[in-house]
RNA sequence: GGGCCUAUAGCUCAGAUGGUUAGAGCGCGCGCCUGAUAAGCGCGAGGUCGAUGGUUCGAUUCCACCUAGGCCCA
């Protein structure tokens, strides 16, 4: 009997599933997607639209993505997928970052032993196919990610087209004549003779010999900066752990803020910082009177005399001095030291190192010629002592630098190496002009990056390497000038833009040149390559040339650059120098930075603390819509975090979405597809107007690409305005009425719009599942949710005045089900369709809910629903915290409970043949 | 050490030109329902708004310093 009154219900229906089981259906619809040529559909579609182009900045094309690398491309992809179903013609065309050491460094480590004998062509050939297996192996994992792009015809740095402009853009360089050959110092490794890059720099503790030294200053230098002791025996007094570069010093080094103490000692008096002077007591039995003090920027200019070679060491400043360690003042070498040679530009110091490949003098010192520098530090120590230089030697143990190969100690000398000049042609004051131009998002990137370009030096762009793109520059070996000719630099980038970087590695410096080419310089005929190759930064750095300009489908500048913060010092600032540089302006018009992933607790993620979180195991756990729901939630301005709470967080509500849809999409199942619109009720119309405002607030977060609303609006939407509210509510209606009823097939037009809306709102950002659904929605014509127009608020729907006065009817039921609950917990009622309540209410709460006297029992989804005045307030009624001067009185319904609808009744029992119905379903069922 | 940034309930996020008991959702606890059911509904408990000083009648909101954390440099 009870089965059959079920069978007269309109019960929810679908073949939509509950549980999502993301991992096998993932798969599946990615298939579809590439098989229906989804994403190639779409650009068509939209290649008359305007254009926004969102340009892909290359991950470096080794080893598996990792969880920040996911996070990029998900923000990416939400942002093409939203601009594209708005109608932009958004097309994204992936990229790889092919060169560099890295990958030269991981195919030297497969080599082996063989690595110093391979030669270049079969090298470059090795790392070339090592980046093409992780080109394909990433291309595999972003796909699997859901993003949409011209996965089939990504850019890659290595290609020859890209390679043959990486040359094109070099030239402008050359011709625009910003290239020049200088030095500076690089980590370089005496017994491999090579240079090392950072990354094959292993630190490990080393004794050496460190020295406290002298340097006289002629007293007449004092005599207005301290005239107290002037006419004095004055020493400056430096510390050092390398003696072997002292005769390479041409400048010592105060802290413009530190105050500078000179002490008696003897018929001496030292300078030292006046910080160190406790610890120097000891260290050098520095105890003497201070006579006096001056401030580090008061002593920029004055000379000092070099210990033991006729030459003058200036006083120089620099924010780098510390008193943690020596005595304040640093002896420097520009050719030897990081921090010395910016100082050494800063002045105008020659980049001295008079040291050869091996690490042994050069004739430039004569008493010192021919000694390699580390045997060399006991010969000095022995000068200083002669000379009267030295105050103490000692031994100490201090991390080092160490090369990784053959795990000496290695050294800092200054080399040759090609730099792009940013002084030449105003290039850094172009560069501020444009970094104003751009909408930097968050704001704080423009002083970032604009700080940056302000303090960066020149860039040095050659690498002793040999995978990458050369500097191709030829030089005279008769007079060592490098040929700059416009035509032979556009001979050679039409050669290797044909046959790619190895060419130039194949042929001899002449078939380069015309035939019988002499130097305009001296009429050599003799000429050899440069071999040196261009930093990687200049590779992806040109990518708005090689890609944005040649690719036909895309254009220039770009609307969009999103790359994590980091890339203020890398990529962003690539892209600009090089722009700026050959064009005269910026190659993007905004740029997006994300922060970094941390773990749960905000710590960054080392395979060490054992707290990495990878991207695949979270597609394999829990599917990437997970991942991509996560990307939307968290707030990548700062950094995000991850964890197995996070996920577990954003899986549930991830379900609450899904089972919001299911429910629609389940009283959908027999909707004719007609238009109701004109048979909304009130409820319906609030619902409609709910689902404009979030349109339109959603749109609005989507277009300020603040995700983390829509994720947070989305959720909302469908917990608190659908399914504790409006979805609570329609169950009767659409359950128990006629189900042709225009009562009903209202509440389904309704629901119907309300569905397409969402699927079509959360589609950029959980796109497997708003998929999913679409194909379960009757009616509609595209055949994917990314080939259907972006959901549009409908102005028509939008009724603030009907929203806020149903915020007030919202609240005078919050606060009735507090009086239910109360009841409930007495276990006076259990489903709330037992009670009846009766509400008192002041004048103004009074009329407005007495409009809906009809309504209230839906409303409340009770049995029965009375409003009365306040003053008509009986004793022992539930009085609202909230709403000031309402109570409830909760009583039990009157009658009986109708077996079909539930709600109890009177008339239920007064007919024959139908017992245990009420009047409203009898009348349905009849 | 320098540049830039962050810190609000267990989690993800709101918020205030400084002004009554700082909000939401989730989670958690208690309960209801069994016609969204590995679902749905209700109620409740959670926060000295990172710490300390200062400005102010009043600061979580402004300033300074500190601590913790992050990116980039050194």
């Amino acid at each position: 009997m009870a089965k059959d009154i079920k069978d007269t219900l309109n019960l929810p229906q679908t073949g939509f599933p509950m549980k999502a089981n993301l991992t096998k259906k993932e798969p599946e619809m990615l298939k579809f997607w590439e098989e229906n040529k989804i994403y190639e559909r779409l650009q068509n579609k939209n290649s008359a639209g305007k254009h926004y182009i969102l340009h892909d900045g290359p991950p470096y094309a080794n080893g598996h993505i990792h969880i920040g690398h996911a996070l990029n491309k998900i923000l990416k992809d939400i942002i093409v997928k939203f601009k594209s179903m708005q109608g932009f013609y958004s097309p994204y065309v992936p990229g790889w970052d092919c060169h560099g050491l890295p990958i030269e460094l991981q195919v030297d480590k497969n080599l082996g032993e063989k690595k110093d004998k391979v030669d270049i062509l079969e090298k470059r050939k090795l790392c070339r196919e090592y980046a093409e297996k992780f080109v394909d192996i990433q291309r595999e994992e972003f796909k699997r990610l859901g993003v949409m792009g011209d996965w089939a015809e990504p850019y890659l740095t290595m290609s020859y087209g890209y390679e043959g402009t990486i040359v094109r853009e070099f030239a402008e360089f050359v011709k625009k004549d910003y290239v020049y050959k200088g030095k500076k110092p690089v980590h370089w490794c005496p017994s491999c003779v090579t240079a090392l890059a950072e990354a094959e720099v292993e630190y490990a503790d080393k004794e050496s010999l460190s020295v406290f030294v002298k340097f006289g200053v002629k007293s007449s230098e004092f005599r207005e900066k301290m005239p107290s002791i002037s006419g004095k025996n004055v020493f400056f007094i430096i510390w050092t752990t390398t003696p072997w570069t002292l005769p390479a010093n041409l400048a010592l080094a105060f802290h413009p803020e530190l105050v500078y103490a000179a002490v008696e000692q003897g018929d001496e008096v030292y300078i030292v910082a006046e910080g160190r002077l406790d610890a120097l007591k000891e260290r050098i039995d520095l105890n003497g009177k201070v006579l006096a003090k001056i401030s580090g920027k008061d002593l920029e200019g004055i000379n000092a005399e070099h210990p033991f070679i006729r030459r003058k060491s200036r006083a120089v400043l620099g924010e780098f001095v510390s008193l943690e360690e020596g005595t304040g003042i640093v002896h420097i070498a520009p050719g030897h030291g990081e921090d010395d040679y910016e100082t050494g530009l800063k002045y105008g110091l020659d980049i001295y190192a008079p040291v050869d490949d091996r690490g042994k003098f050069t004739k430039a010192v004569p008493e010192l010629e021919g000694q390699f520098v580390f045997k060399a530090n006991t010969v000095i120590i022995e000068i200083l002592k002669n000379k009267n230089a030295l105050m103490k030697e000692e031994k100490i143990t201090h991390s080092y630098p160490h090369c990784w190969r053959c795990k000496k100690p290695v050294i800092f000398r200054a080399t040759e190496q090609w730099f792009i000049s940013v002084e030449h042609n105003n290039l850094r004051g172009k560069c501020l002009e444009e970094i104003d131009k751009v909408n930097w998002i968050p704001k704080w990137g423009r002083d970032r990056i604009y700080n940056m370009v302000s303090g960066r030096p020149d860039w040095c762009i050659s690498r002793q390497r040999a995978w990458g793109v050369p500097i191709t520059l030829i030089r005279c070996e008769g007079c060592g000038e490098f040929v700059k000719k416009d035509s032979v630099l556009d001979a050679i980038t039409k050669h290797i833009g044909e046959n790619g970087a190895d060419i130039w590695f194949m042929k001899k410096a002449e078939e380069f040149l015309p035939p019988g080419y002499k130097c305009e310089k001296c009429g050599g005929a003799s000429f050899s390559k440069e071999m040196d190759i261009l930093d990687v930064w200049f590779d992806s750095g040109v990518s708005h040339a090689a890609v944005m300009k040649k690719n036909p489908k895309l254009s220039w500048p770009a609307d969009i650059y999103l790359e994590g913060s980091d890339q203020h010092r890398g990529w962003f600032q690539s892209s600009l120098l090089t722009s700026v540089g050959t064009k005269g302006t910026t190659p993007y018009k905004t740029v997006l930075t994300h922060g970094f992933v941390m773990d749960g607790s905000g710590k960054k993620m080392s395979k060490s603390l054992g707290n990495v979180v990878a991207p695949q195991e979270i597609i394999k756990a829990n599917g990437a819509e997970i991942l991509r729901l996560w990307v939307s939630a968290e707030d990548y301005r700062d950094d995000v975090r991850i964890s197995k709470e996070i996920i577990d967080r954003l899986t549930e509500a991830y379900r609450k979405i899904r089972n919001t849809a299911r429910f629609l999409l389940g009283n959908l199942s027999d909707f004719d597809g007609k238009d109701y619109s004109n048979d909304l009720i009130e409820i319906d119309r609030w619902a409609m107007s709910r689902l404009q405002t979030l349109t339109a607030k959603i749109t609005s977060a989507y277009e300020r690409f603040d995700f983390h609303e829509v994720y947070h609006l989305l959720h909302n939407f469908c917990v608190v305005d659908m399914s504790s509210f409006y979805l609570d509510i329609l169950k009767d209606r659409l359950y128990t009425f006629k189900a042709a009823s225009k009562e009903r097939r209202a509440a389904q037009w309704a629901l119907n719009r309300i569905l397409l809306t969402m699927t079509g709102l959360m589609a950029p950002v959980i796109s497997f599942t708003a998929e999913e659904i679409w194909r379960f929605i009757a009616g509609k014509k595209e055949e994917s949710v990314f080939l259907s127009h972006f959901p549009m608020a409908d102005e028509k729907y939008l009724d603030p005045a009907l929203e806020e006065k149903w915020a007030k009817l919202i609240a005078i039921r919050n606060a009735t089900n507090k009086a239910l609950e109360l009841k409930r917990q007495n276990k006076f009622i259990g489903n709330s369709l037992e009670a009846k309540v009766i509400i008192c209410l002041p004048e103004n709460e009074f009329n407005l809910l007495n409009e809906y006297k009809e309504f209230l029992p839906a409303l409340f989804i009770v049995s029965s629903a009375e409003v009365r005045q306040a003053s008509e307030k009986p004793d022992g009624a539930y009085e609202s915290e909230e709403i000031k001067g309402m109570s409830v009185i909760v009583e039990l319904a009157s009658g009986k409970k109708c077996e079909r609808c539930w709600n109890w009744s009177t008339s239920v029992g007064t007919y024959t043949g139908a017992a245990e119905l009420c009047d409203r379903c009898y009348n349905v069922v009849k």
